[in-house]
DNA sequence: TCTAATACTTGATATAAATCAATTAATACG
DNA sequence: CGTATTAATTGATTTATATCAAGTATTAGA
């Protein structure tokens, strides 16, 4: 185990995500039992399967480095894509009900994840109060991601929707400390069709009008932003305003 | 506080939501400890707000009797509904992040609910671990009740919304031991369109031919279900299937 | 019970985005 | 490195649903 630790260099305490990932708020002391507990495996290559539909739940996965996309599929078998998750974020709190996985989760690029087997995860919460607090929390920040997702579903044309989307991902690289106006995005724009509600071909038009017009390019998985007040503008996003405040970021 | 209880003949022991409430895999004890810190009050009528966007957070909402919606409003001042939520159902865990409302509860009848305090929530959560995976459970139901509705704005179309919002209605209500073939629905055409990203023109339009056809009748607050299995077909339900088996309900 | 306000209905028309179709570009792999 | 496969682009056309408009029905409040 220490031995994974050290190749993977991957302790919690010394995880510069810490401030958006499970640790948040807890001692050093909390956080060496967090980490005792906490499985670190060889990264997921692209397009490989963290869990499937049908798959019995034992662990919550929190992401350190890559793209996690959780997708499912329809009665008539088309992809429903419901979120891409970064370093930082937590996926498969929704399988806590159930037992077993009622979505899938893809790598979408070389992608390494701490594993948290839940039943232990679930005997630490109940000695650190904190870290049931901080379970609680991740599973209703997700509750209200879902519900501005809805959102855009509901009341943004397709232009709006992929400033939004290209906004959202801007904010959440920046929450992480990374560049957030040119920074490597490995999502397909047939899946970014997919999860905002839209065709490929309309995300095509748009990109090009986006680009066209100087305000972002997206080209070759790498992200521009050139003109972020009116990316933001047309995201419906308030100067000086964040989605942050009430988004998973 | 007995008074009131004996008001309201509220105990959760004695309560007919018990199976799809949070007491559910409680014991006796367990439950009489839950119900010590549940706080039963006059019931809220028709339109009177439970909690606004803003209010601090301090409690969770468990449904007894009634109908609640929940909404805000998007940048210019739409109205965006994020879902209707029945006795037994539990209204409030998206706020437990921020420790602030985020969004609107309104009664749309006569609704009464109990009320429990977060904080003595957590604490006996701490004590009666089932509790926890209870609350846990809850909130991982709601995040996969927010997929399925953004697969049925992303993938469905304005019929097939329509028949699944009124199927997954009746199943609710049959979950529940009541009718659900027959059934009164005090939610207003307008907010149904809402919820599911159309108008109430359109609403208008799909009911009248349901009716015509002899599906399914819904006027005056009173939904008719004349050919359960047609309309399943049109939500795209399989038959012997159900929306329950992922569904709060 | 009457009246005002709100909700719903129905028809005509407009439109944003889907679909269909045909290239071109990028990526993966032998 | 070249070829096969997959992804993205661009244009022409269709379509589902929104919008606009003008009614009728229902509900709430005096």
């Amino acid at each position: 185990m220490t031995d994974v630790k050290t190749a993977f260099n991957a302790s919690c305490l010394n995880c510069g995500l810490q401030k958006i990932c499970f640790p948040t708020g807890l001692n050093k002391n909390e956080m060496d039992r967090l980490d005792d507990i906490v499985q670190r495996k060889a990264p997921l290559i692209k397009n490989q399967m963290l869990f499937s539909s049908g798959d019995s739940f034992t662990s919550l996965f929190a992401i350190r480095a890559g793209v996690i996309k959780v997708f499912s599929f329809s009665d008539s078998g088309e992809e429903i894509i419901h979120g891409f998750y970064l370093p930082g974020d937590v996926v498969g709190i929704d399988a806590l009900s159930s037992k077993t996985h009622l979505f899938n989760a893809m790598a979408l690029d070389a992608t390494s994840v701490c594993t948290l087997p839940f039943d232990e995860l679930s005997d630490l919460s109940l000695k650190i109060p904190h870290l049931n607090t901080q379970v609680l929390s991740i599973m209703s920040k997700e509750v209200v991601e879902g519900r501005l997702h809805s959102e855009l579903l509901t009341k943004k044309n397709a232009d709006q929707r992929i400033a939004q989307f290209i906004w959202s991902m801007a904010e959440r690289y920046q929450s992480r400390g990374y560049h957030y106006l040119e920074f490597r995005l490995s999502i397909l724009h047939r899946d970014v069709a997919t999860y905002l509600g839209l065709t490929p071909e309309t995300v095509s038009r748009i990109l090009a009008k986006l680009h066209n017009e100087k305000v972002v390019t997206w080209k070759k998985k790498e992200v521009h932003i050139q003109n972020e007040r009116a990316l933001k503008a047309l995201a419906g996003i308030q100067e000086g305003d964040s989605l942050a405040c009430i988004k998973v970021i």
